[in-house]
DNA sequence: CACCAGGCTGTCT
DNA sequence: AGACAGCATGGT
């Protein structure tokens, strides 16, 4: 088994985060899915240990050059609460391929991760391909271009999501994913946001998990609660207020703070049910 | 049974 | 510009 030396890092918190859902638990450790590899992490303490994909692929899919003391040393300053850095030390934001992290937010809308996790896996079942690895079966997650029959992805269990699935399959091409990795956050943003079924927080998500850019701040249930709890004595704001206050607030790399606060407060004790 | 989930779209003010 | 129902499905 091969392995990297690092600090800093909590492998299950930012794989469970909400980023991907694409893993299994597998012997200490997780089998994690994309588009084009299946591999096998674990984490003992200041080690990273991995099987089945190359050590500049795991560098770059967890993030591992991130400046994080650099990160550290801001949110020391700008007002993020002692208890959400303790809770969410160690996150990284994952750097996805972009049509994953499209096909994955297209299938968040309005469901919580278990469902996200049910509708990528009832996809790959139909259209991803199939591999052995450790002894069982898996199936990648399916690539641009191959989602084509549209009954099954009537049959696929991912309700009325299946529209915008078998729409953007067909309306996006290699060349425009292309161009959107070569494009600013604000045209990122924007084109985006022409895609059926891709709102402003679907569309922040692919900006952050895919393209990298540290600026969005995705904002969603759990995330608008934790900033009206923190900063707005739990009065309940409108997301545009939210926006411009985490810009204000959080700098150019809220993207992290928005990790943060999404783990903090999906776990904050007795608080994640009814009366917020 | 009702209500909620990493929301978006269309419609009506 | 803002409010708001409807949406498929699965979990609690």
């Amino acid at each position: 088994m091969n392995n990297i030396q690092l600090k800093d890092f909590d492998l299950a918190k930012t794989l469970q985060g909400g980023q991907t859902f694409r893993f299994h638990n597998h012997d200490k450790g997780f089998i994690v899915i994309t588009q084009k590899k299946i591999f096998f992490v674990s984490q003992e303490n200041n080690s990273l240990f991995y099987d089945g994909c190359e050590e500049s692929f795991v560098k770059h899919y967890f993030n591992l050059d991130y400046p994080i003391d650099e990160f550290y040393k801001q949110i020391q300053t700008n007002a993020l609460f002692e208890d959400v850095r303790e809770r969410a030390r160690g996150i990284r934001i994952l750097r996805q391929d972009v049509w994953e992290t499209i096909l994955t937010f297209l299938l968040s809308q309005n469901a919580n991760m278990k469902k996200i996790r049910h509708n990528l896996e009832s996809l790959s079942k139909k259209f991803g391909t199939k591999v052995h690895y450790k002894g069982e079966e898996f199936f990648l997650t399916p690539p641009l271009g191959s989602l084509n029959d549209q009954h099954a992805i009537i049959n696929s269990s991912v309700g009325y999501r299946s529209q915008y699935i078998y729409a953007v399959n067909h309306l996006l091409t290699p060349l425009w994913l292309q161009r959107l990795q070569t494009a600013t956050y604000d045209e990122a943003k924007n084109r985006l946001l022409d895609i059926p079924g891709i709102g402003p927080k679907v569309a922040e998500c692919i900006c952050l998990y895919g393209l990298q850019h540290y600026e969005s701040f995705p904002i969603d249930v759990w995330v608008k609660r934790a900033v009206e709890d923190l900063y707005f004595k739990g009065k309940e704001q409108t997301i545009p207020t939210i926006q411009v206050f985490a810009q204000k607030t959080f700098g150019k790399h809220r993207g992290m703070v928005q990790q943060y606060l999404f783990e903090w407060r999906r776990h904050k004790p007795h608080m994640n049910k009814k009366n917020r």
